[in-house]
DNA sequence: ATGAAAGCGCTAACAC
DNA sequence: GTGTTAGCGCTTTCAT
């Protein structure tokens, strides 16, 4: 081989010996570092530009055991806009203050969740924002008595005490509901993810209160579980209204199977109502009614990420629970 | 103060003293290196359970010179669905080779591109890669050189031989004007971001091929600068379709834009044509014929970071460009 | 204003 | 199998 080797990276010492100075001269110009005589800082700063020198922020953090201005963020499927919004939300919180955003997607599995937050507690971040995808986080309970700072996002810890910033979803959905009861419809289905996750718990109970309060009998066929997308939403609709007895109203209980239940409504001309939870761009251009509830994503990211800064610069307060409202956007038709 | 102190994290040495072995056969148990008596093994594990100890893993990363398993991702906007959709890609191939993402926008600001950037240099990650908002980044040289892969996307870099994944901006918009031009429009509106901006002169030097070619000559007025979101989009459609001679046919160069022409025209209920560079979830939903010019944004930030980790893995071949096809979803009114 | 030496937490290299 | 020592690149402490 004829030494294709890549230069080595240079240091400080590097630096040093070029500029003949010692070490300790050069840390304090890189670092802007006062009481540093002018014709030495030009000479290391030439050296710098010279060798192509870049100091090293981990030997750095390290040694002087500084935070790492780094924080981690685990949602559950980047590419969803409720996600993205969030994510852009945090994103600007972080920069706020100069904190960079490790970012990863747990996609709803729980072991995936648990091995993402204890790599990012081995690489030191200040703080750590969760979208819980597991039930049980007592593996972060060393870390967060060492002062780890962590906050939930959406969906409660599991056996946990922490901070957790979640929106107001069985209100939202009762409200939601309580429209399409309240222009006649009696057999409203429910189409959600799983049971298994507290939103989707929550929506269904708010929607379950809303059809209580006006004697309208629980009816098994009417709420479907297990609808992971938009293209099974897309059958179970399909399913539901070829039955004997279809719904007259359908509750999308997130974006993506509101989406899929357009999509296929659309598409066999059904005039059955809809009621989405999350409103999406462009839901007023929809080709048919479609109620949603509503809510500032972006705030919602907002509020969870300014907490976490709060706890990563001292606040030591007792751990907090924020319920941030919904809204219902009402597009349906009058009777 | 009644010692509110938090308890120092505990360090390899705490573990060896505490299980009453060295250091390194800690950092053996830790690592899941072999040979370690299984007893030896059990009373590391067990003080690392009492103490709650979590490996550092810049002092790892920085004795050993490993690579930090980390890669930095430069976006424009992250809550844009095509780039959330890029990011969600990236994140894959990510999680494929076992490495976390650094995310962060430019906002478009190429001062604050270079700071993230050479930011992220200091963090030592293993590969960067870049939606370009600047026009030189020949400040990444001395890094390149010393082995640091960076992948461009999107947009070329400036003044830096680089790996470059970028879309048939110009082809896609040259096919998708010909289609307007094929039904008989003359008067074909473009609006743009900013020429400053790679993408959109290219898809503006295509439509105007697809014009030219059609003998339709240049006009002025039709080409609309600086429209940089949706409400700057919707303004200037209402702009245009006052004037005495409106266009009959609108291009959106991006779905930003799309999006705030789609607004406007619904609202006043225009019957203009509109083509969009850019798909979108449900544009087949929307209330009007909506031409778009389409490409898998998935696999365009999968090839990108496939690159990278090509690139991280070793391949030293020549700096490569891919140019990814788009292809003309056509839902417009035939003639 | 500048420098020498020690050491952050860990692992590589070499003992034993 | 296990331990000792040195040192990754930087910043701290303390001289001068």
């Amino acid at each position: 081989m004829s030494g294709g080797g890549l230069p080595r990276r240079p240091t400080m010492v590097d630096v040093a010996r070029r500029a003949g100075v010692s070490v300790k001269t050069v840390s304090r110009v890189v670092n802007g570092a006062p009481n540093v005589a002018p014709d030495l800082a030009d000479r290391v700063l030439a050296a710098v530009a010279d060798l192509g020198f870049r100091r090293n922020g981990l030997a750095s953090t390290l040694r002087s055991g500084q935070a790492t201005a780094t924080i981690g963020l685990i949602i559950e499927e980047i590419a969803n806009p409720f996600y993205a919004t969030i994510a852009a939300a945090v994103a600007e919180v972080a920069r706020e203050h100069d904190t960079v955003l490790v970012m990863a997607s747990s996609e709803e599995d729980p072991d995936r969740e648990k091995h993402l937050l204890l790599d990012l507690c081995s690489r030191r971040v200040d703080g750590l924002l969760v979208v819980p995808a597991g039930f049980d986080h007592s593996f972060l309970r060393a870390e967060v008595q060492m002062g780890l700072p962590v906050v939930f996002l959406d969906r409660p810890a599991g056996g946990l005490l922490a901070d957790t910033v979640l929106l107001d979803n069985r209100g939202g959905a009762r409200a939601g509901v309580e429209r399409l009861v309240e222009r006649g419809h009696r057999r409203i289905a429910v189409l959600l993810d799983s049971m298994s996750v507290y939103t989707m718990r929550e929506r269904v109970a708010g929607a379950q209160e809303a059809c209580a309060a006006a004697g309208i009998g629980y009816d098994d066929v009417l709420i479907r579980d297990g609808v992971r997308d938009p293209q099974a939403a897309a059958r179970t609709v399909a399913e539901l209204l070829d039955r004997p007895d279809p719904p007259t109203a359908l509750f999308g209980t997130n974006n993506r199977i509101t989406v899929g239940i357009l999509g296929e409504l659309w598409r066999r001309g059904g005039a059955e109502e809809l009621l989405g939870f999350d409103d999406f761009e462009l839901s007023h251009l929809m080709p048919r009614p479609l109620t949603v509830v509503s809510y500032d994503a972006h705030a919602f990211g907002r509020s969870a990420a300014e907490l976490l800064f709060r706890r990563i610069t001292g606040n030591r307060s007792w751990p907090s629970t924020t319920v941030l409202p919904t809204r219902v956007i009402d597009r349906g038709v009058r009777t």
